[in-house]
DNA sequence: GTGAGTGCAAAATGTTTGCACTGGG
DNA sequence: CCCAGTGCAAACATTTTGCACTCAC
């Protein structure tokens, strides 16, 4: 329930409504959680328990969440996007086959762009994309 | 026209064949290098000169050159793909604001995945994207 | 001459928008 | 009670597909 509690707290913060609908997106965030869901993957399974919600509250909310920073939108070149609920400083690894998506958690220090090379741009953050092939990928033919 | 020299080699290696329409597409991409553009752009670049070349043409020449890889798809999550004709190893920072896109030539020797953390996936290849507010933005009241 | 490549139109996909209705505060 | 939030349908944007035609080899 951390996931939830820490959302339905952000919205009170910004006096939004807790709305049944935005209670179940975050429950199932905090369902699927490290599975890095796409708005459709949350939309079918809020849907199980509210079958009348629309992918439009889904989107609505969703975009809310990443514009509050509490969610983190994870763009892998697949025709749509994923959506981390981990906003802690983490890295991805990425099946180039079949989309699996796993997280890295190892700090690089040695990540940073010296002021000469930001070319007047303020840099507020940095991602890594691990690319490769998963072990069931590596098992299957090509 | 070195990128085009190179393209062009390529697909005579692979027996493909060399139409006029894709000798123009490598020649936009040899004008737009540093400018990381969508294939909308490469459409626009083409068509006037060839004014009845297909938007399916530019994709499926592209995608083609994603597949041997002599293009780099850079991907935003901005609803489109990039393309990167600059195939050597190097980094992006992106503009959150405008969607600006510069390159950055950095090597960062400490971005390696330990064995013991790839979860068993094969490694081929990793991008870091900064990410920040480009210096007309910053000017621009947001 | 032949099949890879092309162009067009239509479809598929993912996401956003307009608008009347509803219910959380 | 009021407006933020919702649901629906339609619009939108990007990319893919089916298919007949064409031209590089």
């Amino acid at each position: 329930m951390i996931i939830e509690q820490k959302l339905v707290a952000a919205l009170r913060g910004h006096k939004m409504k807790i709305t049944p609908q935005r209670r179940f997106i975050f429950q199932a965030l905090e369902r699927g959680m490290y599975r890095h869901p796409t708005a459709e993957d949350i939309f079918r399974d809020v849907r199980q328990t509210l079958p009348d919600i629309s992918l439009t509250t889904v989107y609505n909310t969703l975009r809310e969440l990443v514009g509050m920073g509490l969610l983190r939108q994870v763009d892998l070149g697949e025709g749509m996007t994923r959506f981390d609920p981990n906003t802690d400083l983490h890295h991805h690894l990425l099946c180039m086959r079949c989309g699996r998506l796993e997280d890295i958690y190892i700090r690089f220090p040695c990540i940073a762009l010296p002021a000469d090379q930001t070319q007047g741009f303020t840099v507020t953050n940095h991602q890594v994309i691990f690319e490769g092939i998963c072990p069931d990928c590596q098992i299957q033919p090509a």
